[in-house]
RNA sequence: GGGCCGUUAGCUCAGUCGGUAGAGCAGUUGGCUUUUAACCAAUUGGUCGUUGGUUCGAAUCCAACACGGCCCA
């Protein structure tokens, strides 16, 4: 019932009640008149994963010729017949509890036995006549009563909704989903084993900033009291990690969450997770190599094969990927005949014209050129593919191309149509750095939200000089999603940011 | 922001032409007790997302809203 004036949640969770959940709160009910309902005093000798290693292999006369007691604890998955399945952390093991021949307290324990409790059992150790690893149970002890009722075995939980507002349900019943998430932490363990082994140094930046810099992207803002000053939640470390060069630590990285204020959808959560790296003495080319070389390697790590398959699509990451500018790319996809179009900003927008593009004509050349590649070219990019040569106007931070002006010395990579890294040679002229902040401002006055604020400390930093460099962002959950064949950034997020649900009194 | 689709028992899903709600699993009771989505018998369980409209009558038709999915921008 809902009672006037009650939490909302508190009145949630009271209506959520039903039939199957009473019938546990009354099982729990006994357990707590005879004993402690919730012990934590049970240890267990054997894991799942460490019996079958152990006696998997092992003939079912030799077992009982072993005769070999153990004890185990986990999650009831199963019941039929006389057969638990447990599952603990490393996989199952099956339970054997005929009710005629326990002791007659723990047969009127098995029948206050559920779906989803948590219990401690110890036996001998024995396979069945279909050669199942099994333990012949002699004693076990209820650890946890699940008072929920689990999905249904079979099909496990499949909506999508609760499967992302209550992963912690899909995590005890969808195998694949666990998998993912394990796949998830094998590849950011590895990319940071990658990275110590080449002497990059791990470190922690501001994801507390009175600037936020560092992308051209919308920031959560918030509020410190104790200073009574504005805060804003990190669109980036870039500005810092570049600030540690300049201090002497010439590669290091940052492994950790971004905050972008801006729209949800099956590739962008407001957090997200960024790899950032900065590596002195070396140049856009380097990082080319660099990346080439982890895809291959993180590959070869979770799937074995250099070969990735993603959402019907291959790739092969023994192969050195495609390398093209973005000039290029627009003439190859929208079949442009020859370079003439690009030469300045009357003939860029004549183009953007005629290939029918979203543009606003008081854009700097350079950014009418980036939404034609990203309106017409980028999803198009299937096979891995460095994209290089960005306009100076959309790439404040890159070095300029030597050769040409117009364009800096950098590169994105496309797997999928989806942008998976983003890397340059470092700006680290002061100068130049200080005429692209303000030409960032005047795009900000003139209402582009996504334009940088202008860091004063940080042209004071590159002041002292900064040592050439080239640095590189890689999206860790796209990342994840290629290697686990996920269709949405809320598969490889544990907790995806979710619109709250609405109770209707 | 726009388009399309979805929302029915704890879970997975049916629901015909608008005529008063169904299955499997889970649960309960009993049987069986070396099974593999165990099996056999009986049985409980529903604000049909929310609000409003049309109608003698709405899970069903219409509208708005909420949440989710897919596609587009």
């Amino acid at each position: 019932m809902t009672a006037r004036g009650q939490d909302p949640d508190q009145a949630a969770a009271a209506l959520d009640e039903n039939k199957l959940i009473a019938q546990r709160r009354d099982k729990l009910q006994a357990i707590r008149q005879l004993r402690h309902a919730y012990p934590n005093d049970f240890r267990r000798q054997s894991t799942a994963a460490e019996l079958a290693a152990a006696y998997g292999d092992q003939e079912s006369d030799a077992l009982q010729q072993l005769a070999q007691q153990t004890t185990v604890a986990g999650r009831v998955m199963r019941m039929r017949g006389p057969f638990v399945v447990l599952r603990d952390g490393s996989g199952q093991i099956q339970l054997y509890m005929n009710n005629k021949s326990l002791p007659e307290e723990l047969a009127e324990e098995l029948k206050r036995l559920d779906l989803g409790d948590i219990v401690g059992a110890s036996g001998e150790i024995f396979k069945t006549r279909t050669g199942e690893l099994s333990l012949r149970v002699s004693r076990f002890q209820l650890l946890s009563k699940a008072l929920r009722p689990l999905p249904e075995k079979f099909h496990g939980l499949s909506d999508t909704e609760q499967r992302y507002r209550q992963r912690y349900v899909d995590l005890i019943v969808n195998e694949s989903s666990r998998r993912v998430f394990e796949t998830r932490s094998r590849i950011v363990r590895f990319i940071r084993q990658y990275f110590d082994a080449l002497g990059f140094m791990e470190v922690e930046t501001p994801m507390m900033q009175t600037l936020p810099g560092g992308a051209t992207a919308r920031p959560f803002v918030t509020h410190h009291n104790a200073l009574d000053q504005r805060m804003y939640l990190r669109v980036a470390p870039e500005l810092f990690l570049k600030r540690l060069t300049v201090g002497g630590f010439e590669k290091v990285y940052e492994l950790n969450r971004n905050f972008r204020n801006e729209g949800l959808s099956t590739r962008h959560n407001p957090e997200f997770t960024m790899l950032e790296f900065y590596w002195a003495y070396a140049a856009y080319g380097d990082l080319m190599d660099l990346t080439e070389d982890l895809f291959r390697r993180i590959a070869i790590e979770i799937a074995d094969s250099a070969l990735v398959n993603y959402q019907g699509s291959s790739y092969d990451f023994s192969q050195p990927f495609a390398r093209l500018s973005v000039q290029g790319a627009i003439e190859k996809h929208c079949n442009l005949a020859d370079g003439d179009q690009f030469a300045d900003h009357d003939s860029v927008v004549a183009l953007a014209q005629t290939l029918g593009i979203q543009y606003n004509p008081a854009w700097p050349k350079g950014k009418i050129v980036m939404e034609m590649f990203e309106q017409r070219v980028e999803a198009k990019l299937d096979q891995p593919t460095f994209i290089t040569e960005y306009p100076v106007e959309v790439s404040p931070l890159a070095r300029r191309n030597e050769q040409n002006p117009e364009v800096t010395d950098r590169f994105e990579l496309i797997i999928g149509g989806r942008e998976l890294a983003n890397g340059f040679s470092e700006l680290n002229d002061p100068e130049d750095q200080a005429e692209r902040f303000r030409a960032q401002v005047a795009q900000k006055e003139s209402g582009d939200e996504e334009a940088m604020h202008y860091d004063a400390d940080y042209i004071r930093a590159l002041e002292y000089a900064m040592p050439p460099a080239a640095g590189e962002g890689i999206g860790i959950d796209r990342l994840v999603m290629l290697f686990t064949d996920s269709a949405s950034i809320r598969d490889v997020l544990l907790f995806p940011h979710m619109r709250p649900q609405q109770d209707h009194d």
